[in-house]
DNA sequence: CAGAAGATGATACTGAGTCTCACATTTCTG
DNA sequence: CAGAAATGTGAGACTCAGTATCATCTTCTG
């Protein structure tokens, strides 16, 4: 009750402040001299931090490129499912939302490239990325499952739903990607997103 | 024109035993003594091969311990998938699969549910795993894909329902873990396989 | 059988990731 | 507002993952 009135607490918000810039650093780096050739002690002073802070913010440096390289494009996602107007069903707002993060994607497009290729130069960083998208994928849940209207308890269709939406984006980039970085890839994505048809009509009934 | 007649080479086969040994002594001793306590040299020692050696196979101790939890369990799945009756669509021959697999889940459950906790006690290991499904969506997809009586070239239905299926494959586990490994893995996969309903007259016309 | 191609083990080296400790900063409490 | 408690920080030391090199041995090819 003296300096800080409307915050949530002052140290939440620097460390989330030195979490964002080790990531940007991690990132940075690591797209201008490689994966290999940044090591955690160039990112730390990059940074501003001590090497073992470092470690208080991420598990490993691959983690903290992975983020920093995902931070621009793809968390954002939830923020936008949530803004879409309330009357669309689950799908309909994720194909709204990634609709309007693709509109200004031209702009975006060689800062997608190279994020996309440097996370796929590395299996090591690819396995890190992987595990950052099950964030999202939670993120994602999180954001839609108010627009389900027959919500049980313990439903898995908004985690299903989740991942269903990570995978068309990855799956997306990855032909993406095999094509150069020409093509629409936020279309490529609702093309992937849309793609399968599982409707309980085609589930043939007495199959186990 | 020897010695060997009827075999693919004999170095291929000696190279995938020694990754099998390896990936079973790196899962083994990781259930025994913890991923921490257990190192390189331990595995290698245990799998009768050098250190260097080691890292001809594996690019790191993780994913030679994910290989071996898993190995057991699911990359078995797309010989099942052949197998099942050719006249079975691919979602339907998906869910026969692990129909199939779910039979005699009582004997395995002991083991799997071991294995499913490690694969989650390390943010490393579990990254590692994720990097695995991708190998086994692959998979998935190679074996399903001539269901489709409709393939386009580049089509990416059997991508995507490989995703699927190992999303909800993962997702089930995190579900029957969180119950304490009680309850019926097999019949959770398919209630998640099967939950989310993506029938094409679900989309509304006009949402960009 | 001889040479090519590849697998192996030993060794040395870099750097990731962990731990501990002393010190600084923030938050809590009276 | 002060002091206490809790938490964040950097520095340094240490273990071990992961890479590279080289000599040796095994497997394939003709």
């Amino acid at each position: 009750m003296s300096v800080q009135e409307i915050e949530p607490g002052r140290r939440e918000r620097k460390r989330a402040e030195t979490q964002a810039r080790i990531a940007e650093a991690a990132a940075r780096l690591a797209g201008e001299h490689g994966i290999a050739a940044t090591t955690v002690d160039d990112i730390a002073a990059a940074a501003g931090i001590g090497r073992a802070t470092f470690f208080r913010h991420f598990d490993s440096k691959e983690l903290a490129i992975a983020t920093g390289l995902s931070d621009v494009g793809a968390h954002v996602l939830a923020d936008v499912i949530r803004a879409v107007p309330a009357d669309l069903g689950p799908l309909d707002a994720i194909r709204a939302a990634y609709a309007h993060l693709g509109e200004n994607f031209d702009e975006l497009r060689p800062m997608f490239l190279e994020q996309a290729l440097l996370s796929r130069s590395s299996s090591v960083l690819f396995a890190w990325t992987l595990h950052l998208y099950v964030d999202w994928e939670t993120a994602i849940a999180a954001a839609i499952e108010p627009r389900f209207g027959d919500l049980a308890e313990a439903d898995p269709r908004p985690r299903m739903l989740g991942a269903l939406t990570m995978a068309a984006a990855r799956l997306a980039c990855d032909v993406w990607v095999a094509g150069g970085g020409h093509g629409d890839l936020p279309a490529l994505i609702q093309t992937h997103l849309t793609s399968i048809d599982l409707a309980p009509a085609h589930l043939t009934p007495g199959v186990s």
